[in-house]
DNA sequence: TTTGCTGCAAATGTTTTGCAATATC
DNA sequence: GATATTGCAAAACATTTGCAGCAAA
């Protein structure tokens, strides 16, 4: 745990930024978080609470960091703001199922797309480099519910 | 042409909404417009040609009547601001080629997909109504004047 | 000591909302 | 004429930016 933390910021140092106890402390909270899609908004209530002086801007600012650095990626599921995942590398592609009723996001790994990745790049002349599955629908707890 | 503008009127007709001259002048945009991915602006750019009165927030709340009544998609390519397409009924299912280079968006069908949906939905205790797939690199153009 | 970082407040850009006036049915 | 719809301006909301002060190296 405190091993996985400090390869990050040794990752930080590495490249010539600064260890700023704000940037221990967010890093942390995706340390901490591993499931989570966080948004600005959700990291900045966590860090508040172990670094009550933080200011949102500087936030925004590490998120816009590390997500440059590939340490977190930056996902939009359509609800108005940015949300940051770890980015795990062992876990190559990971898609989600977001729940149109409770707004849960679960993921899937799933590596039959990268077949099709490059099919459809073919067919199109495009050069794919990412890509990013969504599926909606209902949730098993929330399809109990309405049944 | 004409026919299709006809039609999408009396489905609002149908409903009970009133046909506005804002309503009617939103919707041929679109039927004049059908490859493009549009902003409220963008529609609102279009619009004030034809009406040079109406008002964005009146784009705004059209945009959202008609994405309700599912004769438009609203989606989200992340670059901060929704697009909208006509939602056509025949191609189900279609997804976007995004070029991370000039913006460009690219359309294909594919329906390899419907598979892939059903098995996720199983594997994960999930009921998937509706999935979206975006695919990111380099439209041939962009990837030429790279090279 | 030097520069990169931070917090604050103000600015930005998109979308939403309150409200009085207006137009459709 | 009743009520949905409009335009305007202001508000809301997430995110970005300018800048003076501060702190990591």
């Amino acid at each position: 745990m405190t091993g996985e933390l400090q390869a990050l910021l040794t990752r930080l140092h590495e490249k010539d930024y600064k260890l700023t106890p704000q940037r221990k402390v967010i890093l942390k909270a995706f340390v901490d978080n591993k499931d989570e899609h966080l948004s600005a908004e959700d990291i900045y209530g966590i860090v508040k609470e172990q670094y009550p002086d933080i200011g949102l801007a500087t936030v925004y600012r590490t998120l816009d960091l590390l997500a440059e650095l590939g340490i977190l990626l930056r996902m939009n599921f359509g609800d108005g703001r940015f949300r940051y995942e770890f980015s795990n590398s062992d876990v190559h592609q990971h898609h989600h199922l977001i729940c149109m009723e409770c707004g849960r996001v679960q993921e899937f790994a799933d590596d039959l797309l990268e077949d099709l990745e490059r099919r459809v790049g073919e067919e199109n002349g495009f050069r794919v480099v990412d890509h990013q599955v969504k599926f909606y629908g209902y949730c098993s707890e929330c399809d109990r519910k309405k049944a």
